[in-house]
DNA sequence: AATATATTTAACCGACTGGTACATTTGGCT
DNA sequence: AGCCAAATGTACCAGTCGGTTAAATATATT
């Protein structure tokens, strides 16, 4: 009574939490299984206990990192839109996302440098449904229809040009800082580069 | 005199070659320094000898990396080409160029999960000058002199988003071919994706 | 040739790290 | 209460890895 109240999922659940910290600070070899259970308090053991080892815990984050974006993405309402201001908004709503989530991104990128082998594993990310491609599609297809959009529009393509643009200026801001300066990441310019942003994917498909 | 049985640069610069090739697949945690003396033929304790330890094997790296992109860069002539000839044969050069050393990217991905830290203590970097960003400010110049561009683009917002566009699509290959599959990285359509490119860049400043 | 210096080899080490063995506690159930 | 399985604490281990010690060999210098 007066020691620890057992509370497995609530365990579970830090653990997941400061791994996902963890690992999207340091990468897969530089994070730390000690350094996971010091951020919470509970020990190594935990993790072996609930997640196997070192690699069950990175694709526990993994999945659960991709799980969060896509509902997030999900979330997103374009109703009633214009298929211009649906376009326009999915961009502004992909760059502020990407900006604001910096963790996933980088936990991408740390992926990226592992070829996706460790997101190869996990069954539940291989389904190819995505709503932000599903969304994209539909604009276009009511671009098109209305006479708005040229024809020949790819929505996977314009997704990977929307993509690029948000991801970039998240992942690789330090050496742009580090070659360029910082100029393009003061408030004033990052709201100039997302209208720059939307501009060119507009530019694209009309 | 005739035999030189001992040859430091070059054990050195095999030292170099090899860390560039295990560095950029393994990134700096996951490298093993026994794995890169492995790769050629010397030992450990060369590498020690020659780099004083680890982090200096990769700060050499590196900025034997960025030396070698930028002298390339460097190289590009743009001579004689109207300001849009100029602008994109510069995006093109810089798609390709991206896709080409794919090392290159990789150490750069590297070193933005470290942000930036290694790069930042490797003096011969510091040096703002930059071939490709200076290119883009003549064409620029000369494209609004001659009424062909707007007034208002900025050349460090356009090399921005150039160098976006090339970096995402070799960095990001994995995990975007995970989600949406490999379509887009067929030599077909990165040539489309790559004309994509170049015209979006061609709708900001015109 | 003798000496000094640069380069290379081989064996080794201490710290770290992922993972485990085993004992102990907690809480649900009868 | 008594039992059992889930959950947790403690101590520990075996392999790995960056880095070093010390000695040998090659080259340059005089």
């Amino acid at each position: 009574m007066r020691t620890w109240k057992q509370d497995p999922e609530a365990v579970r659940a830090d653990i997941l939490n400061a791994a996902t910290a963890e690992f999207a600070q340091n990468g897969l070899d530089g994070a730390r299984v000690q350094d996971i259970a010091d951020r919470i308090q509970t020990s190594k053991r935990m993790i072996f206990y609930y997640f196997g080892d070192k690699d069950g815990l990175y694709r526990a984050v993994l999945e659960q990192a991709y799980r969060s974006v896509r509902q997030r993405e999900a979330e997103l309402d374009l109703k009633g839109l214009s298929p211009v201001d649906a376009l326009r908004r999915l961009v502004e709503f992909t760059f502020d996302h990407h900006r604001d989530h910096a963790d996933f991104i980088r936990l991408v990128m740390i992926e990226n440098i592992h070829d996706a082998r460790h997101m190869r594993k996990i069954e539940s990310l291989s389904g190819t449904s995505n709503a932000a491609i599903d969304q994209l599609r539909e604009i276009c297809e009511a671009g098109k229809a209305a006479g708005l959009f040229r024809d020949d529009i790819s929505p996977l393509a314009l997704h990977w040009q929307i993509s690029a643009l948000s991801f970039f200026n998240v992942a690789n801001r330090s050496t742009f800082s580090m070659n360029f300066g910082d100029g393009l990441f003061s408030e004033q310019a990052q709201a100039e580069l997302r209208e720059q942003v939307v501009k060119s994917i507009l530019a694209i498909v009309m």
